[in-house]
DNA sequence: CGGCATCTTGAGTTGGGTCAATGGTCGTGG
DNA sequence: CCACGACCATTGACCCAACTCAAGATGCCG
């Protein structure tokens, strides 16, 4: 699910980067409709992206953190498809997309990098969309809770001390539920010692235990 | 939600393509592991493409027509991460990415040309995670056979004579339902004289009332 | 300390799933 | 040409996961 970059990719961003920018939290960075003109990767902070229907039902796309970017969806039309919101302050990277196919035009590699970001976030959504097709909601929940383990891991932090950036909404609406769904399937994994919930704290008591419980029912 | 190509685009292709296959009805083209190699093109018929979980369950997440192309999902890694089946007799067309790569070093269009391509998987995708994470069934079938048609329009096809190159399972598969949902929604549907249904052969008799559907419910 | 937003929990409802039976359609072989 | 069998689609009866509505609880910030 977490599209990232390496290290190594990383410091050629380096190059890229146009600007860097300081947000607070709530601020939207775009909007649906609003120009395309660059990707943004997280230098610090949480993003989130989200479509917004004409009738006022919201989906979140994609949740980002320290490392990852986006904001691919406005190439296709130079017009962004999404709204993208810092869910607390965080610190952005701007990065002109010309300036990707340019210094990517002399640098192979790099050019093949950014193939390979834009591959990653369509497999991303891919799984989602199994999560959001096919799975029950605890089992999205529990989906949700690994994926998040492995991005905080993969970034140096613990993957068993989560501090959650997004309200329980957020969480629901990224994941096909409502917020009192959400709740339920936290208070019930709570009770089965899977996890200690503290508010936006969680504490993953029994990682082994949530990944058994995908595919568990095998129905739907 | 289509992914196509400008003929513009279509005659650039033409020069990137490596081979052309004829492939039977129900042949796998590249599954889940398979080493990446090449994107694909349809040139005639329909491909489906599937991502499989351990426990057996499928979630389908494309459906391709002619002009269309897929295959971005082995790019992240070299390994494709779904499952690609011909629908019905197809024709494709073989695009090795790194032949891209290297004409789009010469030819700047090109490589934009195919960033945007990806992205408008992203955007397609992420309006499929829209209609699973917060539309009702009907609104499900609505949006599809909507889009559905659009891209008959868009092929040349008559956008209210369609033909359905899946089966009701593989429609339920990409919409997140089962087959008996599909089957009865369809069979409301023509109740209220907004289809008329023939097995596969779908008319499409009120247009406007299957738009208006959607975003009616506003609730989930 | 008060006010507002967020989160949790309960009770009742329902959309869509499950299971089971029937009905069509098509391709194959007698 | 018709009969059989396989597969697909439809329909009905019943059930349950998740939704809605409503009430409290908790935490945060001025």
């Amino acid at each position: 699910m977490p599209v990232g970059a390496s290290p190594d990719l990383l410091k050629k961003l380096d190059e890229l980067v146009y600007v860097r920018r300081r947000l607070k939290s709530g601020t939207i960075l775009y909007h649906t409709g609003s120009h395309f003109h660059a990707l943004f990767a997280v230098k610090s902070g949480f993003v989130k992206t989200e479509n917004l229907h004409d009738d006022g039902r919201v989906q979140i796309s994609g949740f980002y953190m320290a490392g990852e970017i986006f904001g691919f969806d406005g190439i296709a039309t130079d017009e962004h498809m999404c709204t993208s919101v810092a869910l607390e302050d965080s610190e952005i990277c701007i990065i002109p997309l010309d300036r990707i196919e340019h210094i990517g035009h002399e640098l192979e590699q790099l050019q093949h990098h950014f193939y390979k970001l834009m591959s990653r976030e369509i497999v991303r959504d891919h799984t989602i969309m199994m999560l959001l097709g096919s799975m029950h909601g605890e089992e999205r929940l529990a989906a949700f809770m690994l994926n998040l383990s492995q991005r905080f891991q993969l970034r140096g932090y613990s993957p068993y001390n989560l501090v959650l950036r997004m309200k329980r909404e957020e969480i629901g609406s990224y994941l096909g539920m409502k917020v009192e769904t959400v709740s339920r399937i936290f208070s019930k994994f709570q009770e089965q010692g899977l996890l200690e919930v503290h508010q936006k704290n969680i504490r993953i008591l029994n990682i082994e235990g949530l990944r058994k419980l995908i595919g568990q029912h095998p129905s739907k």
